[in-house]
DNA sequence: GGACTATACCTAGATCACTAGGTATCTCGT
DNA sequence: ACGAGATACCTAGTGATCTAGGTATAGTCC
């Protein structure tokens, strides 16, 4: 997921770590805190791939930073995590969040819409987080109300996500 | 969070590790399926640290079952999990779904209560995806509709929950 | 001048969960 | 009789992220 994120910030403009930083931990950093013990080494697993570069610079403020630039092969990457995104990043709504971050560099509406029918499939699915056997519980089941909030905050949210679902892929059609 | 989950539904029944492992699948599986190969060794870790133990039982259909009893020390470890949560466990909206399916268990109401208004400042709290500088971006400063959508569902869904949390604090303290 | 804060980057080790294999038992259909 | 499928448990190795440390520079406050 991380690794999507600094391919999608970088896509746009060039960046050093310590701003990345920021950048990443504004969009996924209320959820996860993201450390920069675990960005460094993202950095160099993505430089090793040949997805970006460093350009050093003397530091405008402090210490020398090291431009990030995505390389074309970088760009590619984005691009094609982005048209096939493994399951998780349709089923987690963190991950999910960070694709429709950067969803518009697909720059490909028949490919954005099939991103977004993924997403639909996986919503739109019978399901249930208790089961009595093979019976589906729902939220009148229950007696406590956190368990009810469970199915209410559930149902509530994926209605939202489904109904705007619909109209953009109807937009991204039309 | 799959700790959390194991405790939580054997403080319930002692159930085997393949149905237990069902009942996790349907809580927390939709998101991330959840496979046998992570679930053994974390019952092996959580009878190491002595929150389970292990009764056999011929099997009623197939190979003989390993029944899991919750001890005391378990039931123990599962009230101080629900008590004082980790942060993530209250910012990461997967985590924080596990705390509620059990958040019953605890049997007192200003202790649920106290969860729950943490969850509600978490949502609360001033936050954006994106920043220009030190400017945070609102659904409006984006073309794309992808963007604009991250805000209308995280909007709703925090506004859904958030009316929630004030219903239910209000029914605790009444 | 010294403490503190913000900037800027780095590493070692641990944890959690996953992948991809494996074993064995029982029932049912053909 | 045999294969398929469900039940039931297990391990080794891997990957992503976190924790907890570290280094160094520049500006601000007292």
């Amino acid at each position: 997921m991380l690794e999507l994120a600094a391919l999608g910030f970088l896509y746009d403009e060039r960046l050093h770590g310590y701003e990345l930083r920021k950048k990443i931990a504004a969009l996924t950093g209320h959820v996860r805190p993201i450390a920069d013990g675990t960005l460094y080494p993202l950095l160099k697993r993505l430089e090793a791939a040949g997805y970006l570069e460093r350009e050093l610079e003397p530091g405008q403020v402090a210490a020398p930073r090291h431009m990030l630039v995505l390389t074309a092969k970088g760009r590619a990457e984005l691009f094609q995590r982005l048209r096939r995104p493994d399951e998780l990043f349709i089923t987690d709504e963190n991950r999910w969040f960070t694709v429709l971050a950067f969803l518009r560099h697909l720059d490909d509406p028949a490919q954005q819409a099939m991103v977004l029918r993924r997403r639909l499939t996986f919503l739109t699915q019978p399901a249930s987080f208790f089961w009595d056997g093979d019976r589906p519980l729902r939220a009148g089941d229950f007696d406590d109300p956190f368990r009810r909030g469970l199915f209410t905050i559930a149902t509530a949210t994926s209605r939202t996500e489904i109904a705007w679902l619909r109209e953009t892929l109807a937009e991204l059609a039309g």
